[in-house]
DNA sequence: TGTGTATATGAACAAATGCTCATATACAAA
DNA sequence: TTTGTATATGAGCATTTGTTCATATACACA
């Protein structure tokens, strides 16, 4: 190969890089949406925070019933659904002495069935 | 209400609570899958990784293309397609001195979109 | 071989996270 | 009001996480 070759070989990959880079960068949200979008991912990132949200995902419950379904104390329970409730997850409603919890939209239950189809290979 | 009115509602109320965390808890998956679910949540829980997949949504790049999109040192960028490559959601080859990561599969893709519906509201 | 470019990795450290323990609040029934 | 049950919260602590800095490895080319 001679040097025309070599720079016009170059000058196509500089091309094309920057045509990829663009393509790429056109592709990732802006940074509200990343911040948003991540929030959502870390509220499903934790174990006891899934089981919570699947359980909440049949319909709504109480604490109480929800200890059933964490396997942490009534604390552990209570802060995470405390997470929850910030990050716009839950919803809670007060009847008597419960706290009833429910999903604040179906968005959550096609995430969860999605990591699972995945998970499940 | 007298005492025999009480005790019935007790009883329904007893009964509809079982009935109602028998449901919330076949909700629940089993232990593997949370941690495999989990495990992909905590991937898409951060912005330099979410970034990174987002950038990968539209095609194959090398290292130096995504330090453009992830705003972070090549060395943190690194460490976090080690992450990546550990979990399985992308896949790399080798060409030349370069390493071209792809996405691993397309539930990837779809779990960002999905999160990104939710975060638009 | 030596030099330059691309990528990976280990150590260290600050910040974030999830739990427990103790206690506070909310409401119901006596 | 007092007692009991349901839920929430603050402090403290151990663990995890994401970054930087320095260095190592991999490959291409002269």
């Amino acid at each position: 190969m001679d040097e025309t070759t070599f720079a016009l070989e170059g000058d196509t990959d500089d091309f094309e890089r920057s045509e990829r880079i663009e393509r790429a960068l056109a592709a990732i949200p802006q940074e509200a949406l990343i911040v948003s979008a991540t929030e959502i991912f870390s509220a499903l990132a934790d174990s006891t925070r899934f089981r919570i949200l699947s359980a909440l995902s049949v319909g709504e419950l109480c604490v109480s019933d929800l200890l059933c379904a964490t396997a942490v104390s009534q604390s552990a329970t209570s802060h995470q659904l405390r997470i929850l409730r910030d990050k716009k997850l839950v919803t809670v409603r007060r009847s008597g002495q419960r706290a009833l919890y429910s999903l604040a939209d179906d968005h959550v239950k096609s995430l969860i069935a999605l990591a699972l189809d995945h998970a499940a290979e």
